[in-house]
This record gives C-alpha cells, sequence and structure tokens, in this order.
DNA sequence: TTGTAAGCGTTATCAC
DNA sequence: GTGATAACGCTTACAA
C-alpha cells in the first residue's frame, strides 16, 4: 500500500506543482484558474494515491467555518431524541457538515458550558433540544449572530427559529378520540409541567375536554415528569379512588410504561379495566400485552427541517426570520382504548 | 452585558499585556512562569468579563491535539447503541474531550468514508462500533498510529483494543437456563450470522446444549438479521411444526419484539404455550405483556472502559497493548420462560 | 516577570 | 496556467 502524505506542501512537491495550484484542484477550481487537464488529473490522481485528506483544522482556521455544527439534547438515551439525532446526523453529513453531539443531561448548567464548548470548537451552527426552564444564555448565542435552531422544547417568550411537534393537536386528539369513544372521566398524567410541551399538551386535553362539555377535574391532572416512575406511582393512586376514571392519557412513552406495570400489579387488564392512551410512538408500542393507542411524533422531520432551516441560515446568512414551525402529530390507533359507547361492543 | 472578545489579541490588547502572558495565565500555567498574582487576576477577570474562551480550531493547529474524539456506530436510533453513545459522551466530556458522532447505517462504504472524515477533522482517537463485515480499513487506521478502540463487533483475525460483552457467555446461560427448567427443544432465532456477537452467542447456546447432552437440531437454528420482521417470521414458521420447540431463544431484542407478535396473532401464550428468552435488556422488558427474561449487556460499562482505555493511548502514547475486554452479561429473569419441571409448577 | 516572533496547514490575493 | 506569500488565532522557544 501507498504511504500517505499529510500536508498540501508534501503533495505539492512530490507532484512538483506549487502548493496553490495543488490546493485549487482539489478545491474544483481548476477551470476557473484554467489549469490544464494533465495537470488536474496528475494532482486527484495523486491525492487519491497518497490517501490525503486536507487538514480541516487548517482550512477552518482560514476559512472562519468548521463545516461542523452542535447539537444539544437532554437526553440521548431517550429513543424520541436518538431518533432526532440520527435523522440529523444523516442529513448534516450529506450536506458536507459534521455533528459534535452533547447530552445536557437535562441540567441547565451544563447546557450553557455545552454552549461555550461548541462555540469554542468554532462549530458553524447548533441545534439544541433545551432543558426549558431558562432561555437566556441560548437568546445570548443568537445575538452573537451563530445560527441556532431549537427543537421540540420551545417558549414562548423567545422568538428564535424553533422547529417542535404540535404538541397542542396531539393533546387535543388524543383526548378527542377518548371522548368519542363515550369517556367523560380521564386521567391525565403529565410530565415536567413547566416545559412548553407538556403544557401544550395539557392544554389540548383541556380544550377538547370544554369543547365536548366535559367539566374539567383538576384531581384528574396528575403527574411532574417524563419519567416511568411517575406513571406508575400516579396510577396506583388513579386506581384507588373511590370512582376512577376510565381512561388515561399518559403525557410520554415512559409514563405509560409506568401506567402498564401499575395496572399489571392490580391485576387489572388494559383496556377492559381501563383505557390508555399514551405520547410517543415507539417501535414496541404495538407489540406490548395490549398494542398501545399513541400521539406520533414525526421525529425524523424534526430533525430534517431543523438542519435544513439551520443550513439555510449558515450558508445564506439570512437569519432571525421568525421561522416558528409546529408539526402535524398523528393518531396511531391500536387497542389499549376501549369504546364505552353501548352501539358497537368494540 | 459586557460585549465579548473573539480573540486573545484583543483580551491582551484592552489588559495592556502580550499575548504570551494572557495565553500563560489561561492555561494554568502562571504559576510555572512565576506571573505576578495580580496580573493573573486581572487576566482571569476580564476573560470572564469578555467571554473569552480559546479558540480550539486556531489551537488544534498549533498543538495537533484538537480534544476531539470521533464516535462511529451503525445505528443511533438502537437504544443499544444510544446508551453506549450517551456514556461515551459523558465521560469523554468529563475528560475535556468532545465527540463528533457518526452513523454508519450499518453500511461498510460509509463507515470507511466517516474514517476518512474522521481522520481530516484531525480527532485525537476513534471509538468504533464496526459494521462487521470488513475490518481492512480499521486495520490500515491504527497502522497509522491514530489510536482506535472497538466495541461490540470485534473480529478475531484483528488484534486491536477491543469492548465487548461476553456474548459466548450470555448465550451459554440463557441457554443453559432453558434447560435447568426442563426445556430439551429450544429454537434459536439467530440476528446476522456472519457477525461476530451472533457466533459467539450460538456457540454459548451450542456448548449449553452440548454440555446437557441435548442434541443440536440444525432445523431450530434459524434467522438471518437482527430486525423484528425476522423474529416474526421464524417464529410464524416455528409454530406451525408438528412438534414445536418448547422455548424460543432470540438473538436481540427486535427479535423478540417479533416472537411476541408472532405469538400473540396466533393466540397463544408467553410463557403457557411457549417460552422465550431475549439477548438485550430494554427499559420496556420487564412492562411487556409477559415481563420477559432478558440477557443483559453492560451498556454504559461498555462505554466507559472504551473511553477509558482510547484515552490512556492518546494521552500516554502507549500503545497496541493487546487490550481485550470481554464484559460479563447479566441474566434478568422474570415470566417469560416456565418451568417444564414437574416438581415446581410455576 | 513579561515580551517577540515563528510556525501549525490551509486558502486568497496578487503577481507573472 | 501557475506560483509566492500573507494571514487565520494560537502556543512556545528564545530573549530580555
Amino acid at each position: 500500500m501507498n504511504k500517505s502524505v499529510n500536508d498540501i506542501r508534501e503533495l505539492a512537491r512530490l507532484l512538483d506543482l506549487s502548493i496553490t495550484t495543488v490546493s485549487r484542484v482539489l478545491n474544483g477550481k481548476a477551470e476557473k484558474y484554467r489549469i490544464s487537464v494533465e495537470t488536474t488529473e496528475r494532482v486527484r490522481q495523486a491525492a487519491k494515491d497518497y490517501n490525503y485528506s486536507p487538514n480541516r483544522i487548517a482550512r477552518g482556521l482560514k476559512l472562519d467555518r468548521t463545516d461542523t455544527i452542535g447539537l444539544i439534547i437532554p437526553d440521548i438515551s431517550n429513543p424520541f431524541f436518538a431518533d432526532i439525532a440520527q435523522s440529523i446526523e444523516k442529513e448534516a453529513r450529506a450536506k458536507g457538515f459534521s455533528l459534535i453531539l452533547c447530552d445536557s443531561g437535562d441540567d441547565l448548567n451544563v447546557e450553557k458550558d455545552l454552549i461555550s464548548l461548541l462555540r469554542s470548537h468554532k462549530v458553524d451552527g447548533i441545534i439544541i433540544a433545551p432543558v426549558g426552564t431558562g432561555f437566556e444564555h441560548i437568546v445570548e448565542v443568537s445575538n452573537t449572530r451563530l445560527p441556532l435552531v431549537i427543537i421540540d422544547r420551545c417558549s414562548p417568550e423567545i422568538h428564535l427559529p424553533t422547529i417542535t411537534s404540535d404538541n397542542y393537536q396531539g393533546g387535543y386528539d388524543a383526548t378527542a378520540y377518548l371522548i368519542s369513544l363515550g369517556h367523560k372521566k380521564i386521567a391525565c398524567i403529565q410530565g415536567m409541567p413547566e416545559s412548553y410541551p407538556n403544557k401544550e399538551r395539557l392544554r389540548g386535553y383541556i380544550d377538547a375536554c370544554r369543547d365536548n362539555n366535559i367539566i374539567i377535574d383538576d384531581d384528574l391532572i396528575v403527574g411532574d415528569s417524563f419519567v416511568m416512575e411517575n406513571g406508575y406511582r400516579q396510577t396506583r393512586i388513579i386506581l384507588s379512588m373511590e370512582d376512577p376514571p376510565t381512561a388515561i392519557f399518559a403525557f410520554s412513552n415512559l409514563i405509560s410504561l409506568g401506567v402498564i406495570k401499575a395496572t399489571n400489579e392490580t391485576g387489572l387488564k388494559i383496556p377492559d379495566d381501563i383505557s390508555l392512551i399514551s405520547f410517543d410512538e415507539q417501535p414496541y408500542s404495538a407489540y406490548l400485552g395490549t398494542p398501545m393507542t399513541t400521539v406520533s411524533q414525526k421525529k425524523s422531520e424534526i430533525g430534517q427541517i431543523a438542519i435544513d432551516v439551520l443550513l439555510k441560515f449558515i450558508l445564506k446568512k439570512e437569519y432571525r426570520k421568525g421561522v416558528y414551525m409546529k408539526l402535524k402529530t398523528d393518531l396511531i390507533i391500536r387497542d389499549s382504548v376501549k369504546s364505552l359507547k353501548t352501539s358497537d361492543s368494540k
């Protein structure tokens, strides 16, 4: 095998050409500078033979552009974010950009540090799914004109490009579906109440109830975290009520796993004894004991659009246009909701 | 808010100090060069006030070290790899390294390109979970003395640092457990037969059978992919046998989801009608219709050890020591396996 | 105790 | 058609 060459100087020397010429050929500017076809070909071949690839660090320093973007997410082990990350990576790479992955662990201080870190890495832009409990540092970033796109957890106060699901619609649809099947007493197990997606889902739930003349019972709106334990705990409480609800709306997939665990333990069956609908579709949703009815988010679209918008900013420098995109959610109907209508038995 | 300063020159000018001094303070060499406490403090304060963080690109060019490592995995949307990625990112950042994430999509050619890409990014090292069907390009990397650690999919031919689960033991334990409960006819739904983890799991299965005087029936060793469809299809076939096996050993979690789907459709119950054991523990394993007995891999340990080994290579330059680490797997016993022993009923 | 200046590998400007 | 050279922001040997 050929031994490889590490800098353009060496390659130029080997070819007995100037660095300039080699650089021009390798950057596709051969025509522009009317470099002879022969030379062009020789350079290309040599680069291949000697396994030369330009040093992006040096290039970045010179061009003030690293072809690198930073991605900050709260938890890569959450399949929701993993799927988004995958689509972002794929799309970014297709466009010639690499990804620096940062996991904030849902910690606001870590998130702040990560932004500085990405800054010092001179990334060309940032996509962030914020922790969501503070946005000043994010606004600050965009004040420096560093392109930035927010995904998933938006905030009404800030006016930055944001791509998210239409959580209101998802919450509304799920609730309306339950109501359409005769459910009137619907518990709602929330995730983080302060987070915007949660607020929106809840708003959808409330509006759907109102629109159907169902009185909101605050005691049925419970929970405080997107994790499974929360779903479990709240369900145990719900099931021990004197007159329990006929359905549970779980605000995340992990919450619904907790619901299932609790019902299993209590010896109750879904949907015979209690109905369940959950936010977040997962690969296994269809294969649970009772295939689960879910509100599915367009995860890969979120990633794709985010990167598209970001690259538009990076490449065209047009910025601060109020991009605010809400993606439709889909209700995937399976078997975890029972119809209470007497007409059809289901 | 203070306006920020973008290079060390400006900061030095503002402080009326030389670039050198500022650089030294910021790199913690104040003592070494006996810089006055006063100056040191002034520099630190100014750096903070003006929100200065060194340009890692320039730094990298100068130092030939980017404090960046590349991570190549076949599929970040697979929770197994997402968990590993998370532990790697966390550990790396704690040690001052950032991560460039690359998803090969299980495509060997993409994998090769990604290695070049990471090279041109001048990463200080690479952690790779290879596609596994070719290793030449990986060997080549390590010939260039670029530190590299392999995770999950190893190969016997190459002698590079590798961290993986003890797939043989996992396969053996799972099979032995089934046998201990009286199962004698055990189907085995494989993933990619050529991949090393798969081969090892199968070897474990075979040895466990042999050690218990069970004759291997090749017709019971089926399947060809780690995906769900494979599990579904093979299970349908298995269930339609004249004298079907009493247990199925699924080689991945997705495969076992397919198994569950097929048994559900056929109206059979796990474990009453057929027992199931699966490789890969997942958050939902415990909350399936029948809580599943699984072989759990130490995902975060794999990540942690991989980064530890890699950083050792990067920092100490001691290389090519034959690190080959197999991590113990754990059998998590739940309810998906039925005892055929007459003594205990369960 | 602090400063000057070379050089990391590229690309762009200007020159021939 | 091709080449010499400055500059990108940083660290560090060498000076003072």
